[in-house]
DNA sequence: AAAATAAGTCAACAAGGCTGACATAACTGG
DNA sequence: CCAGTTATGTCAGCCTTGTTGACTTATTTT
């Protein structure tokens, strides 16, 4: 509580302690990373409104249509929110028709989720307006954006969660990392079991 | 709903529609920019906790850490949410002495608001952290990396935003630029009146 | 057969958005 | 000076989306 607050010595990783004109700078960037933020996610909030949806129902869809055959464990690592959080917008992305779920080929315990088609095409007109934002900011940002704007954004999560930033973005943005690696993976290829019958017994 | 969803030819701000390749590039710099953002955000959490306060708390206090004198009108703007949400956690910085109000010298409908000390202090220790993952995060991303991050997050968001956000981020960051721009605006440079006792009165 | 695991569900709660309605004080134009 | 506008505050109630805790069901593992 009473912490010396006095510039103090305790360097991290960086070398030194920030002077007061680095902190205004960077206090600057972070109201920046807000606006920036906060208009990005803005962009789809009409269309969702209108299916009665939010930024949730956002999120998974945009997982489950990137992942397809995503496991619900696995929407839960990357969203880092609990089980019930994820269980409201997920049953009802399933009861709209928006997202499939199947048991899993090995382990039928498991729940793979993919987006049906109107998924995806929901998926698409979601994003869509903020696809345009980000090719029209990364353009004016310069040349060399891509690639600098890429390490920043990874540099600014935490290390825990870049195992999986890099499995994602690297498939497309590999040609400007050194790292080749292995194509896009494919999260259950075993034979369909529609859940839908048993739920609906079950239901 | 059943638009045509071939690559269509609605060319808007950029010359061409999305490629593929270009739709997944840019739908992986989402990902992580939604990690960037969530892991940002998730720095000042615990101390936030321990006060029993949310980031709602935290985004009110910077900005009147920032722009000290601001007026609640100002703050509805930079935020962008209703009276009524803003008022809910203003009035708890009040009340726990964070922030101080200040009837407007010239309009004395206005109450200007500033940071007190322990509110300074607060908003140092909260942004603390932050600053500190920007930093090592613009220094990750390479040597071009403070100017070409800026012009990106710049042009993300709204174009309403900007003028907000130049006046602020300018003053510190200018020497990047080639605009040279007046330096920090005060927003009341007025007799204090100290509206505390009022409110007392009136509570 | 028992234990662990993956998923789903019920209930209750909290933060922080929202709308609508209304009150007060202070300024402003006529 | 009075009427209307403006800046702020507040009450009441609603929604979304997080949270905990407890429990069930199906399935796999040991």
């Amino acid at each position: 509580m009473t912490e010396n607050l006095e510039p103090h010595q305790d360097d991290r990783d960086t070398r030194s302690a920030l002077t007061p004109e680095e902190q205004s700078k960077l206090l600057g960037f972070s109201e920046l990373l807000f606006f920036a933020y906060r208009d990005f996610t803005g962009d789809p909030d009409a269309i969702l409104q209108v299916l009665g949806f939010g930024r949730a129902h956002h999120r998974v869809l945009h997982f489950v249509t990137r992942q397809p055959g995503l496991r619900v464990a696995d929407l839960l690592e990357l969203l880092k929110i609990t089980k019930q959080s994820l269980g409201r917008v997920l049953r009802q992305l399933v009861d709209t028709g928006y997202i499939r779920q199947e048991a899993g080929s090995q382990d039928r315990r498991e729940r793979r989720l993919f987006p049906t088609e109107s998924g995806e095409d929901l998926a698409r007109r979601l994003s869509a307006p903020q696809l345009v934002r980000f090719a029209n900011a990364l353009e004016a940002a310069g040349p060399k954006a891509e690639i600098v704007v890429m390490r920043f954004l990874e540099a600014m999560a935490n290390a825990e969660d870049r195992p999986q930033m890099a499995e994602m973005v690297s498939n497309e943005v590999n040609t400007l990392k050194s790292s080749a690696r292995p194509g896009r993976k494919r999260r259950d290829d075993g034979t369909p079991s529609d859940l839908k019958a048993s739920r609906e017994r079950a239901g």
